[in-house]
RNA sequence: CGGUGAUUAGCGCAGCUUGGUAGCGCACUUGGUUUGGGUCCAAGGGGUCGUAGGUUCAAAUCCUACAUCACCGACCA
C-alpha cells in the first residue's frame, strides 16, 4: 500500500471526549472514528487490525473442531419470546418493527437462533456433538458505552455455540475450547489470564472468563499470591475468619452519633476503626404473589463492600439486587438510611461471614442519629444467617487455600460457559438417543470479543509516541521511509523496488511516498506502531545498506538491501 | 434513568462575566524555502456559534426548553 492512495488519517491532537489511552490513540492512529455514542466506523487501518484478529480466532476454532456459521444479526422476536429473554433481557435488548409491525430484535446474541436452526437440522445422536461459531456483528443498547470500542454498542464478537447429548461430552468441548482460547491469546500476542467466572443467571457450574491484564480495565480479577488461583471479584469466595469468635467484653451502650451518617464518620466520631463497626444494607427479597417484596437485612462489616452477584445468588433474595427505598426503610427499620443495625429489626438478617466474626462490634441504632457500641452476637440480636456475601480485598486469605489475595485490573476479551439445558428444553431441541428416547441437548457458549480485543492490546502495548502492535495484529509488518526521495533517484529506485519485493513475498508493506518531511513521517509510523521502520537513505546507499528500526524495542539497526527479506522469514 | 460538565471551522481551544465587526493554534489550498525526527515565510479557503423559542434597537454572549456528546454509579464480549 502506499500512502499516496491511502486513507491514513492520523492526527496530531488527542480529541478531547477520549479518555483512556487506547480510545485517543485509535483516534490518532487512524483506526476508527466515532458515529454514535458506541457506534463506530473502521477506517481501513483499523479494519486491517480487526480482520487479523479475526483471522487468528477463526483459525484456532476451526482447529478446535468448531465450524463457521453466519446468523442474522435482526431477529424475530418470537424466539425470543420462546426462550423468555423478550421478558428477562430488559432495555439493553434493542426492539424494532418492521414495515408490517412484527417485533424483531438487533441481535446482542446468537442462542436462540442457533437453538432454532439446530432444532430443524438435527435429529439424532449420531449428528452430536455439534460446535458452531460465527464472527459477527451483536448489538447491545448499553446503559453508558465508554472507552471507544472497549464498550461500544456494536460490537464484533466471535460467538460459538456446541450442542451435547451428555455433559461429560459438553465438559470435553469446554476444556477443548478453554485451550483454544488460551492459544488465541497467546498467538494475539497478549498478557492475559483465564479466571473463574460468575455464570450470571444462566447458572449451572462451569464458567472461565478470560481477562487481557491493563490498569484501565473495569473488572476486578482476584489472584493468590502463591497459586495458580484467578478468579472475577464477583466469584472470588471471602473465606470465614480463622478462630473462634472474641468472647464478649462489652455492654450494649447506645450513642448519640448525630450527623454521622456514613461508616467514616461514626468511625471517626466514636473513635473505632471502622473494622469494628458492621453496616446494614436494606434489599428486597421475592414478592410473594401479590404482595409487596419484602425487605431484608444484609450485614457487612464496616470496611468491606457488599458483592452484589453473591447476594443475589441467595435464595431469598430478588434478582436483579435492589434496594429498599427510602419509604421501606423507614418502614422496616424506623430510621433513615444511615442508622439500620440488626439489633430489634424483625425482618430476615443475613449476616456476611467476617461481620459475624465480630464482638463488641458498633452498629446502628435503628433510630436516627444513634448508633451501638459494645454489639455482640448472640447476646443482642439471635436470629440471623451467615453468608459470605462481600467482595475479597487485599490481603484476605486465597480461597484455594494457598496464599494471600491480590487484586488486578481485567479487560474481558473472553468468556466461555457451560450453558446446559436451559435453552435447549425451553425451546424444545433435543434428538433421539442410541435408545431411541427424546433427548434434550445440553450446550456450552464461547464468546470473545474481537473488536474490544483491539483496544484491549492498545492498552497494554502503547509508549508516549503511540501504539506498539504485537506482530500478529499490526496492520503492516512494516513501513518503507525513504529519505527525501523527490531529490534522490538512487532512494526512490531503491524505495520502489524494495516495495515490489516485499509486496511479491506477500508482506503487508506501507509504502510512505507523501513528500513529507523525515520527522513527519517517522512521527506518523511511530503513531500506527508499525513493527518494522525500512528507512532508505542516501546515507547508507554506497553500501547497500538500509536501516531498520525495531518499534518495540527502538533499537536502529543496518542490513543490506538483498537481505531484507530474511527480516520477515 | 439519576448526578456533573460540555456543545464556536476537520481537530484542539479562546471569546460569554460587562450584549454591538467571528478569533487563535493545528490541519487544508497556492507560491517560495527547507529536507535523517512534527522546517520557515507569505497569501488564501473554510463557521446556520448544537436546535427551537424568548428578552433586546441589537444575542455566540442574558433567559427557557429540547437535543447531542462526555464523565461518575447499575450492564457485559
Amino acid at each position: 500500500m502506499r500512502t499516496s492512495q491511502y486513507l491514513l488519517s492520523t492526527l496530531k491532537e488527542t480529541p478531547a471526549h477520549a479518555e483512556v489511552i487506547s480510545h485517543q490513540l485509535m483516534l490518532r492512529a487512524g483506526l476508527v472514528r466515532n458515529v454514535a455514542s458506541g457506534l463506530y466506523t473502521w477506517l481501513p487501518t483499523g479494519l486491517r487490525v480487526l480482520k487479523k484478529v479475526e483471522n487468528i480466532v477463526r483459525e484456532e476454532m476451526e482447529k478446535a473442531g468448531a465450524i463457521e456459521t453466519l446468523m442474522p444479526m435482526v431477529q424475530p422476536a418470537d424466539l425470543w419470546q420462546e426462550s423468555g429473554r423478550w421478558e428477562d433481557y430488559g432495555p439493553e435488548l434493542c426492539r424494532l418493527q418492521d414495515r408490517h409491525e412484527r417485533p424483531f430484535v438487533l441481535g446482542p446474541t446468537h442462542e436462540e437462533v442457533i437453538t432454532a436452526l439446530l432444532r430443524n437440522e438435527v435429529s439424532s445422536y449420531k449428528q452430536l456433538p455439534l460446535n458452531l461459531f460465527q464472527i459477527q456483528t451483536k448489538f447491545r443498547d448499553e446503559i453508558r458505552p465508554r472507552f471507544g470500542v472497549m464498550r461500544g454498542r456494536e460490537f464484533l464478537m466471535k460467538d460459538a455455540y456446541s450442542f451435547h447429548i451428555t455433559d461429560e461430552c459438553l465438559k470435553e468441548t469446554y476444556q477443548v475450547m478453554f485451550d483454544a482460547y488460551c492459544r488465541i491469546f497467546e498467538r494475539l500476542g497478549l498478557d492475559f489470564r483465564p479466571v473463574v467466572a460468575d455464570n450470571g443467571s444462566i447458572g449451572g457450574e462451569g464458567s472461565h472468563e478470560f481477562h487481557v491484564l491493563a490498569d484501565s480495565g473495569e473488572d476486578d480479577i482476584v489472584f493468590s499470591d502463591t497459586s495458580d488461583y484467578a478468579a472475577n471479584i464477583e466469584k472470588a469466595e471471602a473465606l470465614a475468619p480463622a478462630g473462634e469468635r472474641p468472647t464478649a467484653t462489652q455492654d450494649l451502650a447506645e450513642v448519640a452519633t448525630p450527623n454521622a451518617k456514613t461508616i467514616e464518620e461514626v468511625a471517626a466520631l466514636l473513635n473505632v476503626d471502622a473494622k469494628q463497626t458492621v453496616k446494614t444494607l436494606l434489599v428486597l427479597g421475592h414478592a410473594e404473589e401479590g404482595q409487596q417484596a419484602p425487605v431484608i437485612a444484609l450485614v457487612l462489616r464496616g470496611d468491606h463492600q457488599l458483592n452484589d452477584i453473591k447476594a443475589e445468588n441467595l435464595a431469598q433474595i430478588a434478582s436483579p439486587l435492589t434496594f429498599a427505598s427510602d419509604e421501606q426503610i423507614k418502614a422496616a427499620a424506623g430510621c433513615e438510611a444511615g442508622s439500620i443495625g440488626p439489633i430489634g429489626l424483625s425482618i430476615d438478617v443475613i449476616v456476611d461471614r467476617s461481620a459475624a466474626h465480630l464482638a463488641d462490634f458498633v452498629c446502628g441504632a435503628n433510630k436516627d442519629g444513634y448508633h451501638y457500641t459494645g454489639a455482640n452476637w448472640d447476646r443482642d440480636f439471635t436470629n440471623y444467617t451467615v453468608a459470605d456475601i462481600r467482595n475479597v480485598v487485599e490481603g484476605d486469605p486465597s480461597p484455594c487455600g494457598q496464599g494471600n489475595i491480590v487484586i488486578k485490573r481485567g479487560i474481558e476479551v473472553g468468556h466461555i460457559f457451560q450453558l446446559g439445558e436451559k435453552y435447549a428444553s425451553a425451546m424444545n431441541l433435543g434428538v433421539l438417543t442410541e435408545a431411541g428416547k427424546n433427548q434434550t441437548l445440553t450446550m456450552g457458549c464461547y464468546g470473545i470479543g474481537v473488536s474490544r480485543i483491539v483496544a484491549a492490546a492498545i492498552e497494554q502495548n502503547h509508549d508516549k509516541y503511540g501504539i506498539k502492535w504485537p506482530k500478529a495484529i499490526a496492520p503492516f509488518q512494516a513501513a518503507i521511509v525513504p529519505m527525501n526521495m523527490a531529490k534522490s533517484a538512487r532512494v526512490k529506485e531503491t524505495a520502489e523496488k524494495l516495495y515490489q519485493d516485499l509486496k511479491a513475498a506477500g508482506i503487508d508493506v506501507l509504502f510512505d511516498d507523501r513528500k513529507e518531511r523525515p520527522g513527519v513521517m517517522f512521527a506518523d509510523h511511530e503513531l500506527i506502531g508499525t513493527p518494522t521502520l525500512l528507512v532508505i537513505g542516501e546515507r547508507n546507499l554506497d553500501e547497500q545498506m538500509i536501516e531498520v528500526k525495531d518499534r518495540i524495542s527502538g533499537e536502529k539497526s543496518l542490513i543490506a538491501i538483498d537481505n531484507v527479506l530474511d527480516l520477515f522469514a
